[in-house]
This record gives structure tokens, C-alpha cells and sequence, in this order.
DNA sequence: AGCACGCCGACT
DNA sequence: GTCGGCGTGCTC
């Protein structure tokens, strides 16, 4: 009679013993359905103890233990234990979030794509005409050899069968993928000096691990180092996993890794992709099939027994911070999982985060840079538009209307960038105060002209347009400020002659309408573009030599200390738009500050010389990356049940609370309510990561043990973006 | 999180 | 007298 460990998806910071004749250490890794409680769980056997805490007579029996999938790695439960401990949630919960549903389950997993299609590799045809010292493996190799491809399953029932995961793991055998082009062997563009460079010193010390600052404008060719490097793993019979952000909806870099590798097998996961191939890419990835994993910040949690390197492209991008559940950072896994795998890492951006820029001034994250576009003749010129004295016209200075109409002659596009979807951000009433508040939230609905609708932009609320002010009756209801629509309308009137599109989460409700708009933009059949952060990454428009920016200066306002960085890197994410190929490109931002040095770093395109002093300011402040910070936030109907609640967690320790731990005061959130509920926070602050993680533990112990009123939710954020 | 138990208020 | 409110406590 052995003990199993599980970890079970329930927000308790506990594993579960129970027993189980039947297991081994084999089973480590493997699901069981057990019943807790009441009910019935599935759960992750993480651990054999030879005893338990648990008076043995208490422990139940696993109802099920799951041979039909191969038991997850040990280094994936050490991620997840890893991933429990750092930001302190219970491991089940991790394993819930990181295992696709459907292995969870253990359905029987689909035979379409587990049964491949299985012939040899060069690898192994040279292995097989070498001959070598008689084996299993061998012998099978032999077969499959004579017998030409076969089906797994057909294989699996010659007389050295069990061998087949062997050869698989050789790289003699491989997955034949029936949609295959024939290898394009199209010649491979030329590096410039820097890329070789780049690539010889990562491949340099492709044996273990360290990690890479790649830094480099848009056009400087990243994305050809990524498939170089690419290359040479998976030459040397490794897998790579490759991060890309949130922004899922731009299949860019997929195509450009698909196009380079056909012979590779390649596991997409994002939010496109369903949970049933989902599930099959995991397994695949898990038995060493997959070489290339591609994916957004979820597939951190993919096990890769033949790892051999990690690429984060667009490393500042917030999306790889999980801001519900289990608050990860894909990115900063990303370094724990090379550390613990001994591989490299890359770190890729035109804008590194603050946090990785001191990381590589630390020497922790070696450096490299890209500085040559090489694709490109030129960096587009940046003109600063000072609007403190000019009238504007729908939005727009005379400058920018003009290069507008300059852009239309020549039949060049142009895009304009202004991160505010709807007609207007929200509908007000002359004559009294009436504005089109949110009912749930702390925020305005925005006006959507085109459906008649006011939506809030937070919770979802969708009312239609009243047609007098519900407050006095007032028929003359006025839209205050702009949005894209209103701006796409004004454009409309301005230049009657031009094809304008409109670009944002509005027009580009589904995947599939987003890759329309994509078509129609490339095949030149738009003059102007309206568009919101959506349109700032991915995608090169050929024939965009234009990109203006208007209603950039809001971030300056912002009470939010990282929205300056942010706001550069997405100026300089947009601007990277305008003027590839042989165009030259020009970038006009519309400001009222022209004089900030931010607007100053922007026109010269100098990252440096904005993260020097954009650090600086940090560092004055005490604010990160020089200092390590948690948020503790609480909701409730009523903003004074959240803010007790906060009082009570921050009394239960502050007076143990060892120096070097600042424990700020409960505050509302900046936007207190949402969806009905009312928030409010707690900052934690330490100029030291291990001594916020020992308080954090302590702490932790201690909330769980006071007492929350029914109606009062809670959750820890370590690392929180948001503050 | 669920789901029990348990102890006080207004209803057939 | 019961149905049911939600405070408290446990889940191997």
C-alpha cells in the first residue's frame, strides 16, 4: 500500500495524500480522480512519501489512477511547484491553469494526430546503413525501413514496437505531416555582420544556460536570428520553444517559422487554437515529437524533454503577465525554465522592459544588439507636432492633414493611431450634468454611433442611446471627445477621394474578420488606416510611409508610474510600421508637451537614452525594477468590506513585519468599482526579492487563516504590473 | 471554492 | 413549531 501526494485545482495551499495500492514512482506525474470532500476531483500525483502527516486511517482511496497518458516530467511538477511557491497560490491551481483541459479529463486523446504517420530521418538512414551493434531499436529501424512510412499504431505491433519511442527520441524516426510542402530550399536571406555575430555568440554557449538581451529596432532582423538559432537546435536535435505575445491574432511569425521549417513539426498554442489541439500539441511536445513550440504566455508550461532553447519575442509586452488566477509572467518563467534546463535564452525587443534593461546592466542578461535596419533603407523621421497653439480640425493639425494629402497624391498609405475605440469616449448633457456613467463601474460609456449603443468598456454594460437626457429631459445629447469612429468620420468628410479603414477591437471582432482587414490592407485596397494598439505590432504594410499619432499625451497624465514606458515602447512599435521596403517613412506625433524628454527620446529613436533616464527616475523613486513589490487586492459590493478586509490582513502581521518590508496603506483601486464590485488595494514593498518572499510566506499563512466575510474576495499579485 | 454544520428570525 | 438566513470550519 503506497501513499500518493496529489495536487488538487482548490484554492487551499495544501497537497492531498491519499491511498493507492497500485502505485509506483512510476506514477509520479500521472492524474488521479480522488474524492474530496463531498465531490469528485482530478487531481496530479506529485510526490510518493513513504508516510503521511495524515492519520493513515483517514486517508481515502484514489478512485482512478490514469495509465492511458504518460505521467507529466518531473522538471514540469518543479515548474509548477516553482510557479506555486513564487506567487503563492496553491500548486493545483497551477496545474489546473498549465495542463490543457482535456488531459485533465484524460479523455481518450485524439488518434488523428497521436497515430503520425512514422518515417526515417537522414539520421537514421545513415544509422540504418552503418548498421552497429544489434538492438531493439535497430531491429525496428530495419522493419520500418523495408516496410517504408507506417502508421504508429501498425507499427507498434512489430515484434521490437516498444522501441518506436526510442527512435523517436534518436531523431531516426520522425512524424510525417501530410500537408507538408516539398522543403522549400529557397535561398536564406544574407545576415549582416551584427546578425552573424549575434548568432555566433548565442550558439557560442548553446550547451547551458544564459540568458540574452537581444535588442534591436524594428527591421533590424530579429526575427531572422530567432530562425537561425532555430535552425541549429533543432540541427542538434532539440526542441525550442517560442513565446510571442497575446496579440495571437497576427499568425506573422507562425507562417515565417512554418515557412523555414516544413519538415519540423510544429505545435501552435494560443488563444485561437481549441482544446482539443491543444491537448494533442501538449502530448505531442511532452513525447519529444513536437520540435517547435510557438505560443503565447501559456506555453511557458510545456513539457519539451529535448529543450534545447527559449525565445521571447516583444519581451516588454504586458501580456505575458497573467492579471487574473495564477498571476505568472510567462517571461520571467521563461528565465527560471532555461536556468533549470540549462539552455539558452533570448530575449528579443526594440524596447526592453525597464526590468530586463537592469538586468543586462547588471550583467545578468547578456547583452546583444541589433542596430543596422536590415531591411530597410532608413528609420522612419519622427516630427513632434506642438498642438498647444494651433487650431485643430477634426482632431488633426494642418501638418498632419497635409501629409495626409501628400500620402493620397502619391498613393503611399498612411496610419493613424489613436488607442480609443467607439465614436466618443462618453456622452454628456449640456444642460445639467448628466454623462453616460457605467452603472457597474467607475467609468463612462463610450458612445458607439455606428450601432446606436453605449458600451463600457470594462464590464460589457450595452444600453442604446437615449434619445433625451434621462436626467432633464434635454433632446441635444453632446458625444465629448473622439474615438476612432468619430475620427474615421471626420477623415471620411475630409478626404471624400480616400478608401478609409478602420482597424480596432470594433471592426476586428473575430479572428477571421482581423485576417480580412489584413488582406484588404495588403492588397493595397485602404489609403488611410484607423486603428488602436492593435494595429502598433506585428504586420508590415509596404506601401505605410505615414503613421500619426494623436491623443498620445494621456500616458503623460497617468498616475500609473509605468505608463511612460509604455507609452514609448508603443510609439516606437508604431512608428517601426512606417517606411520599410524602399519607402522612407515618416512618424508625426501630435503633443502638447514636445518639450518632455520622452517626446525627445522618441524623435531621435533613442531607447537608450529613454531608459537611462526613465531608470533614473525609477531609482529617485524607489519604484521597480529597484525595488520588488506585491499587491494584496480585495473586492466586495461595498468598498468598506474590502477596505477592512485589507485593515485585517495588514494588522495581522504588521507589527512582525521585519525592516525592509514597507506595508503601505489600504487604498480604493483607481478605478474603484467594476462589474458591480468594489476594490480596493495593498502594496508591499522591499528593496530585497528573498526577504519580500519570506514575508510573502508568512503572510500568506496568516490570510488564510483570517477570517474573510462571505462576500469579500481576495488575491495576491507578486510582481503586479498594474499598481 | 464547495459544502457541511449550526444557531437565530418570520412564516405555513 | 419549521424553512432559511449566513457565520464558521473542513476538505487527505
Amino acid at each position: 500500500m503506497s501513499i500518493v501526494r496529489v495536487a488538487l485545482p482548490v484554492p487551499i495551499p495544501q497537497l492531498f495524500d491519499y491511498s493507492c495500492d497500485s502505485a509506483t514512482h512510476e506514477d509520479i506525474g500521472r492524474c488521479v480522480r480522488v474524492n474530496f470532500g463531498r465531490r469528485q476531483e482530478t487531481g496530479v500525483i506529485v510526490d510518493l512519501p513513504t508516510e503521511s502527516d495524515i492519520d493513515p486511517a483517514r486517508l481515502k482511496p484514489v478512485e482512478h489512477l490514469l495509465r492511458e497518458v504518460p505521467p507529466l516530467p518531473g522538471d514540469w511538477l518543479a515548474l509548477t511547484a516553482f510557479v506555486a511557491r513564487y506567487y503563492h497560490v496553491p500548486q493545483g491551481e497551477v496545474i489546473a491553469l498549465a495542463l490543457p483541459p482535456d488531459l485533465r479529463r484524460a479523455d481518450e486523446v485524439d488518434d488523428r494526430d497521436t497515430d503520425p504517420l512514422l518515417a526515417l530521418t537522414p539520421a537514421g538512414r545513415q544509422a540504418h546503413d552503418e548498421g552497429g551493434r544489434p538492438s531493439k531499436a535497430r531491429h525496428l529501424l530495419a522493419q520500418l525501413q523495408a516496410a517504408g512510412p507506417t502508421r504508429k499504431s501498425v507499427l507498434r505491433t512489430w515484434p521490437e514496437g516498444t522501441a518506436c519511442a526510442d527512435l523517436l527520441r534518436r531523431r531516426w524516426i520522425y512524424a510525417v505531416r501530410p500537408q507538408n510542402p516539398a522543403r522549400t530550399a529557397g535561398a536564406l536571406p544574407t545576415l549582416t555582420d551584427e546578425q552573424g555575430q549575434v548568432i555566433d555568440t548565442v550558439a557560442a554557449h548553446a550547451g547551458g544556460f544564459a540568458a540574452y538581451l537581444l535588442q534591436g529596432v524594428t527591421g533590424a532582423g530579429k526575427t531572422e536570428v530567432y530562425l537561425r538559432l532555430i535552425e541549429r537546435a533543432l540541427a542538434a536535435g532539440r526542441q525550442v520553444l517560442v513565446l510571442v505575445p497575446e496579440i495571437a491574432l497576427t499568425p506573422q511569425l507562425e507562417q515565417r517559422v512554418v515557412g523555414r521549417f516544413p519538415d519540423a513539426d510544429i505545435v501552435a498554442l494560443h488563444s485561437g487554437v481549441a482544446d482539443g489541439a491543444r491537448s494533442r500539441g501538449f502530448v505531442r511536445a511532452m513525447k519529444g515529437e513536437a520540435d517547435i513550440v510557438l505560443g503565447t504566455r501559456l506555453a511557458i508550461f510545456t513539457p519539451l524533454p529535448r529543450l534545447g532553447l527559449i525565445v521571447v519575442d516583444e519581451e516588454h509586452d504586458p501580456s505575458y503577465k497573467q492579471q487574473e488566477g495564477v498571476r505568472y509572467s510567462a517571461r520571467d518563467l521563461a528565465v527560471w525554465r532555461a536556468r533549470q534546463r540549462e539552455v539558452p535564452l533570448v530575449l528579443g525587443s526594440a524596447t526592453p522592459s525597464l526590468e530586463s534593461w537592469r538586468h543586462a546592466e547588471q550583467g545578468r542578461y547578456t547583452r546583444l544588439r541589433l542596430t543596422q535596419r536590415a531591411i530597410a533603407t532608413h528609420l522612419p523621421t519622427v516630427r513632434l507636432i506642438d498642438t498647444r497653439r494651433i487650431k485643430l480640425e477634426d482632431g488633426l493639425s494642418p501638418a498632419l492633414i497635409k501629409a495626409l494629402g501628400e500620402r493620397l497624391e502619391r498613393r503611399e498609405q498612411s496610419l493613424l493611431f489613436l488607442n480609443r475605440r467607439g465614436y466618443a469616449p462618453v456622452l454628456s448633457c449640456p444642460a445639467c450634468d448628466w454623462i453616460s456613467a457605467c452603472p457597474h463601474c467607475s467609468a463612462n460609456c463610450v458612445v458607439h454611433l455606428k450601432d446606436r449603443r453605449l458600451r463600457c468598456h470594462h464590464c460589457g454594460h450595452d444600453t442604446s442611446i437615449p434619445h433625451a437626457c434621462p436626467e432633464c429631459g434635454n433632446q441635444d445629447l453632446k458625444p465629448l471627445g473622439r474615438g476612432t469612429q468619430k475620427l474615421e468620420e471626420g477623415l471620411v468628410a475630409r478626404f471624400p477621394e480616400a478608401r478609409i479603414l478602420r482597424v480596432d477591437r470594433d471592426a476586428a471582432r473575430s479572428r477571421k474578420h482581423w485576417l480580412e482587414l489584413l488582406a484588404r490592407i495588403h492588397a493595397g485596397e485602404a489609403d488611410i488606416l484607423v486603428g488602436t494598439q492593435m494595429m502598433a505590432k506585428g504586420h508590415d504594410f509596404p506601401r505605410l510611409t505615414l503613421v500619426g499619432v494623436i491623443g498620445a499625451d494621456g500616458a503623460l497624465y497617468a498616475a500609473d508610474f509605468r505608463a511612460p514606458e509604455r507609452l514609448f515602447q508603443q510609439m516606437m512599435q508604431v512608428g517601426g510600421r512606417a517606411g520599410r521596403a524602399a519607402l522612407a517613412g515618416e512618424v508625426l506625433i501630435q503633443t502638447e508637451f514636445p518639450d518632455h524628454p520622452l517626446f525627445q527620446c522618441l524623435q531621435r529613436q533613442d531607447t537608450d537614452a529613454f531608459a537611462r533616464m526613465a531608470l533614473a527616475e525609477r531609482e529617485e523613486a524607489n519604484f521597480p525594477p529597484f525595488t520588488f513589490q506585491a499587491m494584496l487586492s480585495a473586492d466586495a459590493p461595498v468598498l468598506d468590506d474590502a477596505l477592512d478586509f485589507l485593515t485585517r490582513a495588514s494588522d495581522c502581521i504588521r507589527s512582525d513585519a521585519p525592516g525592509g518590508i514597507f506595508l503601505y496603506d489600504p487604498v480604493p483601486m483607481r478605478m474603484t468599482r467594476l462589474a458591480r464590485r468594489e476594490r480596493a488595494q495593498l502594496l508591499v514593498e522591499s528593496a530585497s526579492r528573498a526577504a519580500l518572499q519570506g514575508f510573502l510566506s508568512e503572510w500568506m499563512r496568516r490570510l488564510y487563516r483570517l477570517g474573510t466575510a462571505r462576500d469579500v474576495r481576495w488575491r495576491m499579485d507578486v510582481d503586479p504590473l498594474d499598481v
